[in-house]
DNA sequence: TTGTAAGCGTTATCAC
DNA sequence: GTGATAACGCTTACAA
């Protein structure tokens, strides 16, 4: 049985390739007898109007782009990027829109680029971290194709965004530690020049400057979110900086790098040692030992950048948004109060 | 400046459109006097074809969807999908397409469902797995749409599909135990009713019978891949099959619930008790200890099935071929001869 | 309410 | 080598 279109199934309903084309968009102005001819045919031979004819006729396809670097493997297989996309996904299929997911690596920018500019199939974008916003914003800036991003950027005022309350995450995790009786916390960041590491820094700071507690520069590393980082500073710090007895992580896989070099070193957690993370990946809760982590909102932050594009797609949204989403602290079995000295 | 096409860079370059098209596809048969005016014109004025009408035209999207099933966020977030995922892409995007990647969930079932049906906007599709398998050769049997699967499935033959030589993994694994000198090795595989899981166990129990080991039925546990799974598994074993010293565990999320079984229970890993995993995730080098795994080529894996998928479509391949790849043994710390008792 | 006809932006066929 | 012209399959004025 041939493909049918939209022709054949009007001549098969005996009317007109419009009287379909109501049919199938519900528009109105199509009598009951009409609409039931058409439907029947429809039904019977299984017919689906053709999508890309559709979006030639209508300049718009219902697809919508999602673009990330290819950070290092380990990052990429966090959970937190799948977590994210998995609630662009769900929220995009919704609302009837379809998505692609990209990894912008470096050694194929210029193809990506390249289709990116071309691009007549993607409504939308949404951008995940910094680099790819740079990249993505600087090409597409003639376009006036509509862009999210998950994670403010305050060089793009005029884009909306969405991002976890990284001040509030990070005071929370501070307070936690301090509320457990520790006076040296050391703060391990992700990457620099980036508004979520200076909020997070600052949220740290400023519990620790509320408890009165001093807040040390050497107490402070800036580097990277992979396990390496963390495992990295944990193990300059145990040999410069041995008065430590705590230590904020901004990521969950910055904590696993502790983990892992604290156990090497046989300290043991949370006894002689405590760590909080951030994220709260579904992999946390089987670190060992479980990890005490501010659980953020990533399927709601991806859930809420494709509303947040979808709406301004169909230019529902005026002006751009900055959203804010609340982190929350989850306790676990990798902090306790420091061993009395 | 508005949006141009084939028609204004033709009259910009006084020819016509066809010389234009001829031009762009780098088809034969055009002057280099013409090819050279179209170029300047389409260069001064960075003309883009409009992929959409192409594609129309051309009955090909360069486009192709990767579709898995949203199990636990556990095993989403595990970084198996996404290594997978970028051979996939990066190897399309070498190639000039363009992916799609979908969880699909029993929950939104209907709407992909009927995306996929309806697609012209897809040349093929790759499945990750089983469930997918299934849903999408039953739904998609009627379409000529060419499709790969991760993962051997015997109930379609005629399906090309790529995997790691399962049989080979877990017999390495096992021997690595058995060389070490276990004598009472337990085995936890994955899903149940899967070819994969049945070579998996079939590699694990010869490599015990090779060595003059039986095999205890006690000793295997069939659940899934996730790290409850391996959590579980070990605390029943742990009561009643004490005798255990060393389990395969046919994932390395199972094999974090085990290892976090382990260390709830006080048992030191390697010195009381070994773990090897399998698929060498980027995060098994940091777990606690760093897991003794069988790595398999994931990345590869993504990539070859893309190759296949882009050879079907060019209708390169004339019958289905089933690729394995070999997977490697790697020593980490969580292996080790057994106490001696 | 229905049908006709003009796009949408390409590619492909076929005279010239 | 080149250029009309007919697809491709749909939406959408506009006219009837």
């Amino acid at each position: 049985m041939e493909r049918l279109n939209i022709d054949k199934v009007a001549k098969l309903a005996h009317v007109s390739r419009s009287v379909v084309s109501r049919v199938i968009n519900n528009h109105p102005n199509v009598s009951e007898e009409a609409r039931q001819r058409v439907l029947e045919i429809v039904e019977k031979y299984n017919y689906r109007p053709n999508s890309v004819a559709r979006s030639l006729a209508t300049r718009s396809t219902y697809q919508i782009g999602v673009l990330t670097s290819r950070i290092g493997e380990e990052s990429l297989g966090n959970g937190y990027w799948s977590l994210l996309y998995l609630g662009i996904f769900e929220e995009c299929i919704r609302r009837g829109y379809y998505v692609h997911f990209s990894f912008y690596s470096t050694s194929m920018a210029d193809e990506l680029h390249q289709y990116l500019l071309n691009e007549h199939h993607l409504d939308g974008i949404i951008c995940l971290n910094e680099e790819v916003t740079d990249f993505t914003v600087n090409k597409l800036a003639e376009k006036q194709i509509p862009i999210v991003l998950v994670g403010h950027n305050p060089n793009y005022p005029n884009i909306c965004s969405v991002d976890v309350n990284n001040y509030d995450g990070a005071y929370q995790a501070a307070k936690h530690l301090i509320n457990l009786g520790h006076k040296k916390i050391g703060g391990i960041f992700g990457d620099q020049n980036v508004q979520e590491t200076e909020h997070r820094m600052k949220g740290f700071t400023d519990a620790l400057l509320e408890a009165g507690l001093t807040v040390d520069e050497n107490h402070k590393a800036v580097g990277g979110y992979t396990q390496r980082d963390g495992y990295r500073t944990i193990n300059r710090w145990l040999k410069k900086q041995p008065e430590i007895t705590a230590v904020f992580c901004a990521s969950d896989t910055i904590a696993m790098g502790v983990l892992l070099g604290l156990y090497e070193n046989n300290i043991s957690v949370p006894d002689q040692f405590s760590v909080v993370g951030f994220d709260g990946l579904p992999i946390s809760r089987y670190l060992i030992p479980p990890l005490t982590t501010i659980l953020q909102p990533t399927y709601g932050k991806g859930e809420k950048a494709a509303q947040l594009l979808i709406d301004s797609i169909n230019h529902r949204e005026k002006e751009a948004v900055h959203i804010d989403l609340e982190p929350q602290l989850l306790i676990r079995k990798s902090t306790a109060p420091p061993r009395a000295s």
